[in-house]
Parts: C-alpha cells; sequence; structure tokens
DNA sequence: GTGAAAGCGCTAACAA
DNA sequence: TTGTTAGCGCTTTCAC
C-alpha cells in the first residue's frame, strides 16, 4: 500500500493525496473528505524513509544519556519522550554506559538516522563528535557545559541557588562541618558542582576543608566508598551533600550498616530529587532538579534551530531549589 | 557529501562505493583500500533512509514499554539496547504510560519508521494493534502473553519455578498465612503471576484464603494501598509475596511507618530483582527475573523473523528463581 | 571487477 | 484546485 495506490482508488494524483496528508489547505473539502476516507478504509501508513529521505529531516531527535540504571535519567526520558510525542516526534535513545569510546559509534548512528537535532546529558564529550555534528549539520544541546555556538545550545544549571539554600539550612541546624562527595572525577558538570558547593559554603561564613571533599561516581558505589573513608576519618563533617541522590542513598546505607542514625548522627543532603528520595528512610532531602522544565528546555533549545541548523546558540538555565525531608537534622554536639 | 562524491573523488562508480561500504568482496583490494581512504578523510556517513528506501529494511527494532519509572525496564532497555548496539542495530523506544490509548499511536510510529520489528513489553495490549502489525508484516515479539502466530512470538515467564521456592522458603520459616499483591487487574501477565502464586501455596499444602489476594498496580503505591488494607484486618497474613518489587517495596515502606519490622513482624517477597532490591533495608528476598537472557531472547525471537516476516512463531520461556535476603524471616507467634 | 541505470515512496515546484 | 514530473541517496541487477 503505498501513496499511488491509495491515489490511484480515490481516483486522484499522489500529489493530492500528499496533500490531504499533510493538511494542506489547498485541496477541495470534497476531495480531500474522500482521500481521507479512502486512507482510513485500507490503514495506510507513509513511508517515513521516503519522506526523510526527500525532505531532509527525519522528526526525530536523538537522546543521549550516560547511565539508565541512574533513576533520574528514566524520569528525564519520560518526560522528554512525553513532549516529543505531543509534537509528533521521535526519539532515539542511545546509552553511553560511562564510556567515552561508546559516544562517537553512538553519534555515527544518529547522524545516519538522520536525526534533526541532539540532546547530550552525557558528559564524557570531547571536541570530536562535536565537530563531526556541526559539519553534519546537526544542531546540539548539551547540558551544563556552559559553551554555545553555531548549531550548539547549553542548557544550564544554576546550582548555587540550591546549594545556598542547602548549606544555610544546614548551618541553621548548627553544623559547622560539611562534607561532599562529588561526581566522577574529571567531567566538567562535577566541577560544576563542587564549585557551586565551595561558593555556598563561603558565602555562609564556614570553612572549606579540602578533606571533607570526597570524590564519587554519581552511582551508589561512589556514595558508599566515600562514606566508608570518611568514617575512617578522626575529625567528621556532621553533615554532607551528595552530587546526587543515588551517591547519597550510598552514603546513608553505610552509614546505617555501620550503626548511624541520620539525621541524628549525620545529616545528609542529595541532589535532584529522582522519585526515590522521597521512597528511602528517612525521606532525604535533597536539591531538585526539575525534570520536566529541563526537559522542555531541551526541545524549545532543539527546536530554534529547526529553521536554521547554524543559527547562534543559547545558554538557557534551570533554577535548583531545596526540599527539606527528614535526612537532615540539628548538628550532634560533638567535636 | 553523499555516495557520487566520494565515488567521483576516488575514481569508481557510486556502485562500487557501496559495494565497499556493505563489504562486497567483489572489489579487487586495492580500489576497497582506495575507496576507504576517500570515505575516511572525508568522514562520509552514509543516508540510513536512503538506504532504508530502496532496501526495505531500516536495522533498527521498536521497543515498547509500559512504565519507565519502574527501575525493572531501564535494566531491561539497558541490556536490550546494548545488544542491539552490537549487531548496530538501532533503537526505538516508546512508552506507553499504562494507557492503552497510546499504544495505537505508538504503533503507528513505529510503522512509519519501518521498524523490522517490535518488542512488546506493555501488557495493555488488544487485538487491533497486534493486525495492523500482521497486516503490515511487521513482526511482534511479546511477553508472557503465551500466543503465537505467524510474525508473532512470545517470552513466557515461568513463574511457577520461582514462586514455588519463594513459598517453600517460608513454609520452612513456619509461615501458614501467606498473602499476595498482585499487579493491575485486568491484565493477563497479572493473572499469570497470580495463578502461579495460587498453585505455588496449594503445592506447598497450605490454604489458599481468598481475602489474603490483593490486587495492586505495578507500582510503590500499590503496594502502599494494599498493605494498610491487609493491616486492617484482624486476621493476616504472615508473610506477603508482590507481583514485584516496587510493589514489595511500597508494602515495605507502610509497615515501616506503622512501627512493624520486616522480617519480624511479617516476611516479604518481591519480584524482578530490580538493583534497588538489594539496596532498601532491609535488602528484598525476591523472585529473579533475568534481564539479560529476557533481553537476549527478545532480541534471538525478532532475529528468527529477519529473512521471513511471516515465519511461524515460537514460544520462548524464561526461569525464574528465589533470592534470599533479609525481608524473610521465622513467622512470628500470633494466631 | 566495475559501471550504467532503474527505482524504492514521497514531496514540491511548476504546469494546466 | 489538481496533476505531472523530477529528483532525494542508495542498492542492485545487468551489461561490459
Amino acid at each position: 500500500m503505498d501513496m499511488r495506490a491509495i491515489a490511484k482508488i480515490a481516483g486522484v494524483s499522489s500529489a493530492t493525496v500528499s496533500r490531504v496528508i499533510s493538511g494542506s489547505s489547498l485541496v477541495r473539502t470534497a476531495t480531500a473528505e474522500r482521500v481521507r476516507r479512502v486512507v482510513d478504509e485500507w490503514k495506510y501508513v507513509p513511508n517515513g524513509s521516503a519522506s526523510t529521505l526527500k525532505y531532509g529531516r527525519s522528526n526525530s531527535y536523538g537522546l543521549i544519556i550516560p547511565d539508565i540504571l541512574n533513576p533520574f535519567f528514566p524520569e528525564f526520558i519520560g518526560k522528554f519522550e512525553g513532549i516529543l510525542v505531543a509534537k509528533s516526534q521521535d526519539m532515539l535513545l542511545a546509552t553511553t554506559d560511562l564510556q567515552a569510546a561508546r559516544m562517537q559509534h553512538t553519534i555515527r548512528r544518529m547522524l545516519v538516522r538522520q536525526v534533526d537535532g541532539i540532546a547530550l546529558l552525557a558528559a564524557e564529550i570531547e571536541t570530536e563528535p562535536i565537530e563531526t555534528l556541526i559539519r553534519n549539520r546537526v544542531p546540539l544541546v548539551t547540558l551544563d557545559r556552559r559553551l554555545v555556538g553555531r548549531g550548539l545550545s547549553d542548557v544550564s544549571i544554576n546550582y548555587l541557588r540550591g546549594m545556598i539554600q542547602a548549606v544555610e539550612h544546614l548551618s541553621q541546624l548548627r553544623h559547622k562541618k560539611i562534607g561532599y562527595i562529588g561526581g566522577s572525577a574529571g567531567l566538567t558538570i562535577s566541577d560544576h558542582r563542587t564549585q557551586a558547593f565551595v561558593k555556598a559554603v563561603e558565602r555562609a561564613g564556614l570553612k572549606v576543608e579540602p578533606k571533607f571533599l570526597f570524590v564519587g561516581n554519581y552511582r551508589v558505589s561512589g556514595g558508599e566508598t566515600a562514606m566508608a573513608e570518611l568514617l575512617a576519618m578522626k575529625d567528621r563533617p556532621t553533615a554532607i551533600i551528595a552530587a546526587n541522590d543515588v551517591t547519597a542513598i550510598g552514603a546513608m546505607r553505610v552509614l546505617h550498616r555501620e550503626g548511624f542514625s541520620v539525621p541524628h548522627d549525620f545529616s545528609l543532603v542529595g541532589f535532584d530529587n529522582i522519585e526515590l528520595s522521597a521512597i528511602v528512610s528517612p525521606p532525604l532531602t535533597t536539591i531538585q532538579l526539575p525534570r520536566h522544565e529541563l526537559a522542555k528546555m531541551f526541545v524549545t533549545a532543539l527546536e530554534c534551530f529547526s529553521t536554521d541548523p547554524d543559527a547562534a546558540g543559547k545558554r538557557y538555565t534551570v533554577k535548583t531549589s531545596l526540599v527539606v525531608r527528614s535526612s537532615t537534622g540539628p548538628s550532634p554536639r560533638r567535636s
């Protein structure tokens, strides 16, 4: 069943069928009606590759994420897909599994598929894949790289706001020594988070102790390892902020296992506000990164390039804010 | 940069370039070498829609899942994508969000994209979408529908094995009254699980109390609601098996909130063995559904149709087995 | 071993 | 308002 067959049955040309399907107003109502009936009756489904070939656009966007096991990303994917579906766009999903090597391959696959743009949430990005995209005039929107250019936009996260709220919250609870468990080393996105933490602590008039800055990996295991290290220290912080919720959950596990109580012995703050953070016990105080807004910004940013893939990129910003639950409490009185 | 341009530069015809790219052995090594150099130098990327149009195959499979917020599915997606990527196939992901209405639309999108087959893990499937697929000769592999046909295979789950192990485990711990919190009502997949539970209980020589059979929704909220109902009863089971892990986690939350201890007051068994089940406290005893094997079966089943989309379908089966952790313990001595 | 050419199904410019 | 037609870029006979 192709368009010509439909055209023949409806007694028109394939051009008319095409016009009816794309909703052109140039077709007489009666004709359109007749065509539509035939289309329905024969359950005609157009061939997307033919129109992509002709039109040069595929009506699909690529989404590249680092790690589908971190619940933040499924939550984001759900929002992103929902927005695209409402616009009759498709989503091509790829995971890099935190391996930089997979990125090149992934981007190639998306180029072959003629995606209209790529939302890149994976941080392991080097300049080469980006150049490939630009050469092929495929718009790119990155997360928190803070670089823009022709066909390149960025959605930056305003960590500072949420971090300041978190540190102030802890400060009001009399915490003086605040530790931080970061993300994977060497990623700019990790640096941004750490810097925001440092700034927020300084701004609250507290001292930043370098030895209280731990490195994680954005996974449960990183939180566990860092917390184990922390507990081995003599002089310890009384509160810990983690680079994301799963890291905080890892830290919390170790605390429970070692017989400490949260928030009685240690206060804990996460980042992302994944669904799970409300479900663990105690429910996690966390810094919210609004997923729906983030997804909307990515789509908006991508759409800006839909007429001109070489247009100048923009920087978008999402705010973060503190969500207080039960994993934070008054500082225990110990030295 | 299209194939003709590459051909011109390499001093051959586009047919030769095509042959080189597809790895045909009919090209002289020297020629192939020269072409490959040009391809690399100009970073040529072929246009997938052109070959899909010509060839009729897109080298991509659709994956339809019900609910991306249930961690089981991201874990599955990761495995499925990994297997496809290794075969240079792409994945088109769609979520139905448990809404039957979205299914029709989703399947249409996949037909437009010319997918080579669909893996359907969402249970809200009616006959109409299936007919659409068959008419369009798109192979379909379903999860636990237990129906096969031309171009239609099924991956069934052998619940019984895992359920029997779970019930026996509880029985050895002296539990006599075992409750069950099921999945969403009206789904065949929910019925299969419930039946397996009933059979396993009977086989252990215990009585099946209809009032101990609760309905859930495969989400945390369903586990919470059911557990709240259960606690309101005078005569209660001492152990509960849930239709999936998130349901069990919901149940566990309510127990903790109401001051009960797991496993001291109630034993709890989940289903799926999601990563999270090892992380909650207490770590959840659960029935393992092997994700990687499941994903591999889906891909294998799809590939069986790659030469002939009308071939007869098969039934594949995955086994389940019990993973004992700490949410199960001896039955408390109460009536 | 390589090239010429037809055509996959659709769209848009142009013609009527 | 509708039809004719020329490709979009690739693959694959068929000819040489």
